[in-house]
DNA sequence: AAAAATGAGTCAAACTACTTGACCCAAATT
DNA sequence: AATTTGGGTCAAGTAGTTTGACTCATTTTT
């Protein structure tokens, strides 16, 4: 367990998130950048993922961006036949969004590398650390007892 | 441990991370936007902190933008005195990049809240998993070369 | 000593990505 | 019938980035 006092030590722990996280996003990065894409296409892709016909309305919520903000990468994404927007039959209004059979490829791809990533990080440090990186991770994410 | 293999679990695990810096990020950047300054001028912060009297050159490459990029944050923490260059002796083309007393105490208190952040997540995740976290962060950060 | 390279800095143009504000339309709610 | 809501667009403004060209002082090379 490193001094956590030493602000030194602090630099380095603060060094090795950043640089991890930076690490875990370069090759989306990449790969999507190949297509064209930047990272708010990957965001949108993963919410798609995530809550499978969503509407623009909750994918605008969990992005934080305004909608003129979506637009562009959204309509670029269906354009490209990555994700299509169909209307709700419960409420015409709405459009729920979802991965066309090539959307789905990509947010598969995409995950696979990430998930490449980890695993080998994962095997290098053992399950039990990957116990405790998942559980500060998630203690970080979730905002223990925030003020 | 979780079941790696299910697409569910991948993203449970992706997302967690993603809050998990996004958190990280957020008190600093806060802090920051109330004094008219972002993250780039936190990353400065960072590098000054970390290699003290670094050169201009230096920093660039660590930032790994260009020089104009570099140029308006820059001048702007030296002009809110936080930063000072200094020409070094031995190479009088060079500046060497020092916080002002203000600037280290910036550095600290953006710190100290990032530090904060961390001793909580851990306190609530144990020690054992304090372990494991540094440990994956560490073989993500340096598993993963720069292509 | 002259020429070339280097570190730092600036100006300009182009591009990207984001913002707010003002609208429009269709469908749902009141 | 009137209002609200979900989705979409146009416009102007802002911020941050890039590349390219150039200056200036200093150091290195020839």
């Amino acid at each position: 367990m490193p001094d956590l006092k030493k602000s030194t030590v602090q630099r380095q722990i603060m060094e090795s998130f950043f640089l991890g996280y930076q690490a875990f996003t370069a090759k989306p990065d990449e790969m999507l950048a190949r297509r064209g894409l930047s990272r708010v296409h990957h965001r949108i892709l993963f919410f798609i993922a995530s809550y499978p016909d969503l509407s623009v309305k909750e994918l605008l919520s969990y992005l934080g961006v305004s909608k003129q903000a979506l637009n562009t990468p959204l309509r670029q994404l269906i354009e490209m036949h990555l994700v299509e927007s169909r209307t709700a039959d419960e409420d015409k209004r709405k459009r729920m969004l979802r991965f066309t059979a090539d959307g789905a490829k990509l947010e598969q791809a995409l995950r696979r590398e990430q998930v490449r990533l980890l695993e080998r990080a994962f095997q290098h440090a053992g399950e039990e650390a990957v116990n405790g990186w998942l559980a500060v991770n998630q203690a970080l994410a979730t905002g223990t007892i925030r003020t």
